[in-house]
DNA sequence: ACCGACCACTAGCGCGCGCTAGTTCTGGGT
DNA sequence: ACCCAGAACTAGCGCGCGCTAGTGGTCGGT
């Protein structure tokens, strides 16, 4: 066997410590840590400095990040609670743009989306992370558990109001609205999937739809759910009521409204005009392709690190709204 | 204010430890641990069993994570690392499976899409994970890291042949094309999508396409990568080399096979046959809807939780084929 | 009366690291 | 010759927990 690294320091497999470090560059351990970490107001020679450089390098030396999170304090973790919303292009741009300024800030950022038979213990009291970013309030039980596990930043805050990256997130309809009564459609529909877990948001999206279509003069929206099964009956439905926009609540609803409306005769948009929502993949790919909302995920993500490292949890920085419409065949 | 808890212990938003709870309870530390871990081979009387659950209980007692993954030596993490394709409904179905399954164990499933932009850490080592899967082979570098960090299983094993699950992940285009072949079509292509990050996936189903297309006495499937700007031409020179099965890596590559062809003035599936893969919800929207396979999560992701436990690495448990053909119209 | 077995606990080490409170060693000033 | 400031370190505590090696007490058997 080459005499590798691992067999030099004693036992097999072992990992390599601070300590093993130290004895190896003939230094002590408090040493080995002011120069891995740098630490301020230290004092260290560059000889010795680069001895204990070189050494953890040839030794691969990988601070034990549990030990260091109980000695330190902080896990540097932070984490994003996902809902179960089919994560869309926007999201997955928001949370790279997300985890890349938090890096920058010596964080590291773990998405997670809770799975529906509730875990035995939430992820938080694993991980005891630093903050915790939900894009969905959380419930009464859930804010406690995240208390008493020590989080000291959690978004939204239990008992504060909405911050207005998730208000922003139901901000999309004005944008689809707008779109539609430019169009001259004057009786519109809002459709939404079936799917429990976007309730809330899509709730949220049907008021600001009913909202702006109030502002804008237009007939009082209805609110549909869109079924595989019956969508047809519901895309006929609304062609007798003589709604000729739908305002749906991501693509895969217009999707499913616009496929079925093909299906039953429909002319689209001629017919009935479907604007959508994410501008994800598919928006593109689909015949017809579908107007959509965008949602500029890099200036949400940047916002969301902010607000999760902000020193200061009564100032909130500003938040430039991200969403844009994006036009195409469907509308 | 009302008297609560935290303030009795002191501390302004301290958190509870076990020590608070013994000298709440009146026992030692020890006795709290045998009784919150239920440790086997000690014995607890009935009375103080009760009296330290009571207190964890009042106190709302949560383990710290990092004291208890430095002492145990084991964070009971495990770490999927997630390629970046757009996560189908199966792989999702997989997933929650697999950490249902862990969590029977006492294990925490993380998922993770490592970001475009290299970590400056990999996230391995920042949670110290007790096992990594990966759904792609780990590069040198990756491999060095893990070892370093001291996971105990990786998978697949750098160095060990892909372990079935990963081939199976491959096994596909066998029923995609014996499923062609039987509905008479001889010249079949494989159409995979652009992305890089999905090139080793789809060069793997692009060789199995090759030798079932082989054992089935077809002539030799030609590979073609389908981009939006210039699917019109991939399709039109199908149609013109007599290719009438398509085999697509995915249901968005057979969305956009499919919406090609009919842009082009083709029949699906009369001119031109197309099955996806990973039966997602599009697959079922579309018009027409895709034929395509489906990938039985709940056993996959059973048999991964058991390959990242099991004890002895060189025995590994038996998968059955977790695939099969979904028939719909566009094939 | 004494012993051993068993029950019901407790004292305290060690996990790897961050960091405070020293300690030793220069080298320049008086 | 002496002092003293600063540079360059080191000793060792504490983070919260798991767990081993005890320790006292009770009870049945001889």
């Amino acid at each position: 066997m080459a005499g590798n690294v691992e067999k030099q320091t004693g036992g097999a497999g072992r990992r390599v410590t601070a300590a093993d470090i130290a004895r190896a560059a003939g230094v002590s351990r408090a040493t080995v840590g002011f120069v891995l970490n740098d630490t301020p107001g230290q004092t260290i020679s560059q000889d010795t400095r680069r001895r204990v450089l070189a050494e953890a390098e040839r030794q691969g030396y990988r601070p034990h990040s549990a030990a260091r999170a109980l000695a330190s304090g902080s896990s540097r973790i932070v984490l994003a609670v996902l809902p179960d919303w089919p994560m869309g292009f926007s999201m997955r741009t928001t949370l790279e743009a997300a985890s890349l300024a938090l890096q920058e800030q010596g964080r590291t950022l773990i998405t997670h989306t809770p799975p529906h038979r509730a875990a035995a213990r939430p992820l938080w009291e694993v991980l005891d992370p630093e903050a915790v970013l939900g894009f969905v309030p959380f419930t009464d039980e859930q804010a406690r558990s995240l208390r008493a596990s020590g989080v000291r930043r959690v978004l939204p805050d239990p008992g504060e109001p909405l911050p207005d990256f998730l208000t922003g997130l139901a901000e999309g309809p004005r944008l689809q609205v707008e779109h539609l009564a430019a169009r001259g459609h004057r009786r519109l529909a809002f459709a939404t999937p079936e799917e429990e877990r976007v309730r809330s948001l899509a709730e949220e999206r049907a008021r600001t739809t009913r909202e702006h279509a109030a502002r804008l003069g237009l007939e009082p929206p209805q609110v549909h759910t869109l079924r595989i099964e019956d969508a047809a009956d519901t895309v006929r439905a609304w062609h007798r009521a003589g709604v000729t926009g739908v305002v749906a609540y991501n693509d895969d609803t217009a999707a499913l409204a616009v496929g079925t409306a093909l299906r039953t005769g429909l002319r689209v948009p001629e017919d009935l005009a479907v604007v959508g929502h994410d501008d994800s993949p598919i928006a593109s790919l689909f015949v017809p392709s579908l107007s959509t909302v965008y949602l500029d995920g890099d200036t949400l993500g940047r916002h969301l690190a902010a607000l999760a490292l902000r020193p200061d949890p009564t100032e909130a920085p500003e938040l430039p709204s991200p969403l844009t419409l994006v036009l195409r065949e469907s509308a």
